[in-house]
DNA sequence: TTAAAATATGGAACGTTGTTCCGTTTATCA
DNA sequence: TGATAAACGGAACAACGTTCCATATTTTAA
């Protein structure tokens, strides 16, 4: 029954070297439900790995992501590349969130909210910092991802508010971004409020040299 | 019939508090397999550790050991606790060679050879700086242990090279410790070689501002 | 609109792990 | 030398990451 039909299996010979040969060669539209349920994991991911950690079964993101593991590892062979996409992800909302804030808010107000969101963002990256330094090869690419995705946000926002005169101009992006870093990773007991005053500290310390404008 | 007798219940009645009565109150002694195979299971692992990780397999451990999973299940309820285990050892060895150093060798070169000793100490520590911040509560006191046995050595190794005008004398025992320890994560690539540069190079600092004994 | 091809799906099944359990062996003590 | 407490080995269990493939669904071409 289902064997399959020897007689179609002559294809119209088509070489994988020849294959691109029209201008456009649709190969095949990515399928709806795939795409669909790509989102699913990768939004089952987040949750699971904020409420259980990073080390978090990849079978119960499968049940919250109402898919089979077989889907999931279709799309994510190793578990360390959902982790990786799942980071990625993350980043990206972090990053993006900058633009968004630098258009609603004055230069100034801009800059510490974003400061407070990238905060808030490390926050929840504990396990990761651990899993990073594992020498898995999904993770290599993840330290220059996170720095090419936030060092341009910071430099615009630090831009806008020292031209405005909000702060001083003698800082540099990447030097904010792993200062912040490591007052994070630092900060043990006391937690988040601890963090938060710390990075309004440093804030605070960026005005105190600022040259306001005539 | 493997109910306990009520009757031997009653031994001589040892209270905790009160038990060391006698000079020799033998409650039994350690069985000599036991104490043997707790030595085996500890090289083994020390040995495994080295060549596949802190993360090889327990088996492979028990294997090497000539021992039974549950024979080093016994002794170490959680593979943590091996880990643990092998850690505080191999401190222990390496902080009690500072002794040895101290009395075979002059001040200085005592000084010089155990820095060297420290650093290939750490140098095979890499896996478990990861695994000391995951939380298990086997890790928690390692940090403390690790510091209550290295600074006194050092601060004595310091103290002797300072009297007797090898060094200068106001660098602090942990200090160094961290100094070191920093300069070991930090090395990448280059690993061994560039470390034990990094720590020379440290070392004639110390003997720059060194005030010589007249 | 339809049938075949291409693709995606779910979840049973595999191999490896940490850990537990217990019938058997062994060292110690009287 | 038994009797007994202690220690032993390794089969068995549970949970994990990962693979596999018969089945279901979407897309394409007619």
């Amino acid at each position: 029954m289902n064997v399959v039909g020897p007689a179609q299996e002559i294809r119209l010979q088509e070489d994988p070297d020849t294959a691109q040969r029209e201008d456009t060669a649709p190969a095949r539209r990515v399928r709806a439900d795939a795409q669909r349920n790509e989102d699913a994991v990768l939004e089952a991911a987040k949750e699971v790995f904020a409420t259980m950690g990073v080390d978090a079964p990849v079978r119960e993101i499968a049940a919250r992501a109402n898919v089979g593991v077989g889907t999931l590892y279709r799309r994510f062979p190793k578990r360390s590349d959902l982790v990786a996409a799942v980071f990625r992800r993350e980043v990206d909302a972090c990053a993006d969130e900058a633009g968004v804030l630098a258009a609603t808010h004055a230069p100034g107000k801009a800059l510490q909210l974003w400061l407070m969101r990238y905060t808030q963002f490390l926050a929840t990256k504990k396990g990761l910092a651990a899993a990073l330094h594992s020498g898995d090869p999904a993770f290599s690419t993840l330290p220059d991802y996170f720095r090419s995705r936030f060092e341009p946000c910071l430099a615009a926002l630090l831009q806008s508010a020292s031209t405005s005169g909000h702060i001083r101009a003698d800082i540099a992006a990447y030097d904010l971004l792993r200062a912040i870093g490591n007052l994070s990773v630092a900060s043990g007991e006391d937690g988040r409020a601890h963090t938060q005053m710390m990075v309004s500290l440093l804030l605070d310390g960026l005005k105190y040299g600022a040259t306001p404008v005539a």
